[in-house]
DNA sequence: CTTCGTAACTTAACCGATAAAGTAGGCCGT
DNA sequence: ACGGCCTACTTTATCGGTTAAGTTACGAAG
């Protein structure tokens, strides 16, 4: 039992060719019924499994979708790359999976290893530091399909799939003064990328709409992790005023700003009312939860996949798509624990 | 640019055959100094790079490593999958990721695929199912590396690297106690997965210790995730007393507990401690942060890639090694927030 | 009765590499 | 001068499939 089936194997068996056994696995026309049903049998009795490796070879095509995050432990992309695998994994696709960790150098390395594995399309989703083009238009020019997701390059010629930022970041902080909240500190990502240019406009237009003024050393920008918020909290400290509410550009960027609460102000964590962009699950079951806007993670996994697999089963390679996803607000009114159906559909899907 | 260059398109241009050059280009001896560098410098500016599918096919060698896990949006995994992705990639491998949804059909589904897929070694942690014993048979069979990550099966006569989950859970509730605590409930996990047992038994070693009963109606067994910490201690609540502490089997299971507190008697957050195996990043920064066993999630991560490696390459398939890690206990005495250095660290690792 | 078409296979080529075996030419010693 | 031995390549085979181009035999049509 140690030698692995082939197909010459069980052409020998039955005195036919390799050729044969392999059209009639496939189904072909050409090859008669009873045939057809012979070789399946003889195949399933020898134990035999396609050699996925001879395949791609030969048909050009893995049936791998590589994949590139700049962060595994983060409660969004882990989310995300959880929809996507499920997503892949049904439409028969298996997922390579590979983290930037935030750095262009790193991500285009994975990029390049994994046009040499010979992926059949990309999903990525481009780390904050200032990317290397050049690998995205080697991309371009041997037609490898590439779907960005929540992070892309624009004018790359990509699809994307997104979230509003702007329109999630305007509709949370305009919540957030309309329940009486004036000053609002801004921890904000970096320039560079559009999550963090978007969330700050969207934040701004609020402000501009209720005729509120911009107050700059309240707006921090540098990242998108624990350690940022927990710094530019701390810069807000050392500030003469203090906001009555602080609106994070990501949910790590949050939870380092109650960090830094928890050690030099506690008593500002019951007064300072907390907003982030994006949620963990934990926040749901957290006694402590904050307001949050919530990102469709499971939607935007699965519609990344069949936006790609269009671009690779399809024919023509039409214009980019870009979809934008909506999101949606988490208040204190709405808040309510996950549906315990949900999770039992999502099990019930990959089962 | 369209089509990609071959190793034959290099041997054209320079007269020579593609031996010569694949030879060159993986500096072999029995090709001369001045020729090798020839080759690199034409394969170089030509934009050559192998196509790792033919090569896995000749060199019977994919440089691919099978994960599977039973989930991925929780702590605990997406920061094992974090470090075994790192380090995979440090040593030159790529990881097919599937996940099994705690569901035993998937995950033999999961490893099917993924040795059809010629992976060079699978990494697994068993969904919390009763395990299809046949397909690890076949795995077995056909001499494939596999090494179980926390979760194993037992007796299957593979490596293994796993939490001391027993010691882990008896220095925690011994800690509890030592603090004064003394009616103290497990939400445990279930009775086929080790972990479950494993860290039931420390929690009952650490009671006897301390002479104190195993009160039934507060030891429930039922699974590993947010809602199983919901319902049961729902189910708690509904008896004639009340714990003064809750020991929860995972993270996910701790955070329901917390839910159902908040929904159904708030004022005991303040009262009843809650001890958690294993913890989020999250944890560190709440400002509700409590008692956990802190898993190496990192050196799991790491270490299963290398025992998997070393049983790749290395010759002998010896005896199938067990590893066990040990916990350490996050009070409130030793809490902290995570080391800054640490992150800067993975940064620098990864770049 | 010849011709043509078609069903059902078989042969030959190819995918892009690697591995093993073969072969010139140069240098050496005797 | 001749066999032996490197050195530096080249030839040939192989990995396990897929695709395209034959090849038979048989039945129907003209």
């Amino acid at each position: 039992m140690a030698k692995r089936v082939r197909l010459i194997d069980i052409a020998e068996r039955l005195n036919i060719t390799k050729v044969t056994v392999s059209k009639a696995l496939r189904d072909q026309p050409d090859i008669s019924k009873d045939m057809r049903a012979l070789v399946k049998k003889t195949a399933a009795e020898m134990g035999y499994t396609p050699n996925l490796v001879a395949r791609s070879l030969s048909s050009q095509r893995s049936h791998i979708l590589g994949v590139v995050v700049p962060k595994i432990a983060h409660p969004f992309f882990a989310a995300v790359i959880d929809a996507i695998q499920e997503e892949a994994t049904k439409k028969g696709y298996g997922i390579l999976l590979a983290v930037s960790n935030e750095n262009a150098a790193l991500e285009r390395q994975h990029i390049e290893r994994l046009l040499a594995m010979r992926v059949d399309g990309l999903l990525v989703s481009v780390s904050k530091q200032q990317p290397d083009l050049s690998v995205y238009q080697q991309v371009r020019d041997m037609h490898m399909p590439l779907v960005f997701f929540d992070r892309q390059i624009e004018d790359a010629g990509f699809s994307s799939i997104t979230i509003d930022d702007r329109l999630g970041a305007f509709h949370a902080v305009d919540h957030l003064i309309q329940q009486g909240y004036r000053k609002i500190a801004h921890i904000a990502g970096t320039h560079d990328v559009a999550i963090g240019r978007e969330r700050r406009a969207g934040y701004e237009e609020a402000l501009r709409k209720h005729d509120l003024p911009v107050f700059e050393p309240w707006v921090i920008a540098g990242g998108f992790d624990e350690w940022h918020g927990y710094d530019a909290f701390v810069q807000i400290l050392h500030t003469d005023a203090l906001p009555d509410a602080v609106f994070a550009v990501t949910f790590p960027v949050g939870l380092g700003v109650y960090g830094a609460m928890r050690e030099h102000a506690p008593d500002l964590l019951d007064t300072v009312q907390i907003l982030t962009f994006g949620d963990g699950e934990v926040n749901a079951f957290y006694p402590y939860p904050h307001l949050c806007v919530r990102q469709p993670t499971q939607e935007m996994g699965h519609r990344a996949v069949e936006i790609l697999l269009a671009e690779i089963e399809g024919t023509a390679d039409g214009p980019a798509q870009r979809v934008v996803l909506q999101t949606s607000l988490v208040t204190a009114q709405n808040y309510r624990l996950p549906s315990r159906d949900e999770a039992a559909e999502s099990l019930r899907l990959a089962g």
